[in-house]
DNA sequence: CTGATGTCAGATAAACTGAAATAC
DNA sequence: CGTATTTCAGTTCATCTGACATCA
């Protein structure tokens, strides 16, 4: 093994590695929220639950300002919502001030298959932080948020 | 909105979500770690630096034990090992022991390929943890790495 | 026979790209 | 004209599935 003889500001070895370590934390994360998400039933996704938790946590938006609020992409957000759009989960009407603009807004219903949602996710954030203490998981969620910020 | 009136023991916002922050977080970095990769033009990408870091890190091992201690699947690993072989940056060897398996072992260009991408990924590790503070950035690693556990 | 391994072909789905139409 | 928004069609690429042959 030749990271013995290495020196440097930063780690040679993988497992301290934060892109590595990020990686796998996603995999493991995205493997629970899928299985979450699958045995829920209501169809719904990754996606979808980002959309209605930023209409939720941010209030009624406009298409582009939950792509970026949500980090997805303009055109998936268009699909996205179509599908909950469909279900009555959301509402879109053109914003009078600019008439190519969509403002969507939480129903009732998104509100209750947000809460539901939460829920799963909430089991999801459960087991995924089991590992860690209470003030360990704060910490994290904390330095996670700042690096976002 | 309506997270206010929410309660429990996990939180409603979809930023202390740790599924959510982890996967904008692996965004970033894999957008940084892609762009790093882009610039370096030797053609190789994430699945190749992971696997010759793991040949590093833990010493020659069969293509099986790669593919568990780096997270990527078996025949991921057969496909990254072909380009690593070609360019003779691995060498693989039917092992006396038990013949159906590979022992994959990084070469002296292997090692100097490695060297080369740890620099790009160092750089990139760099930027990701910049708003972090020194203390900030070891208590992260050292969070994500629990959880990896 | 069971189980692990390496290989291959193909599917999946999130993320991205480019272009068009509309509105400011 | 330049910029922002929504939409559509298609692409990319990491990841996963299923199957198969090999070997302990």
């Amino acid at each position: 093994m030749r990271s013995a003889a290495r020196t440097g500001p930063f780690p040679s070895r993988l497992s301290e590695r934060a892109t590595w370590l990020v990686s796998r934390l996603h995999a493991r994360s995205f493997g629970l929220l899928n299985a979450g998400f699958e045995s829920h039933e209501s169809g719904l996704r990754g996606y979808h639950y980002r959309l209605l938790a930023a209409l939720d946590e941010w209030g009624p938006a406009s298409q582009a300002e939950l792509g970026r609020s949500t980090g997805i992409d303009r055109s998936d957000v268009t699909n996205a919502l179509h599908d909950l759009e469909s279900r009555g989960l959301v509402e879109r009407a053109v914003d009078p001030t600019h008439k190519r603009r969509n403002i969507v807004t939480l129903t009732a219903d998104g509100g209750e298959m947000l809460t539901e949602l939460d829920h799963v996710v909430e089991g999801v954030q459960r087991d995924f932080l089991a590992p860690l203490t209470p003030a360990q998981r704060k910490q994290l969620l904390d330095l996670m948020g700042r690096l976002l910020a």
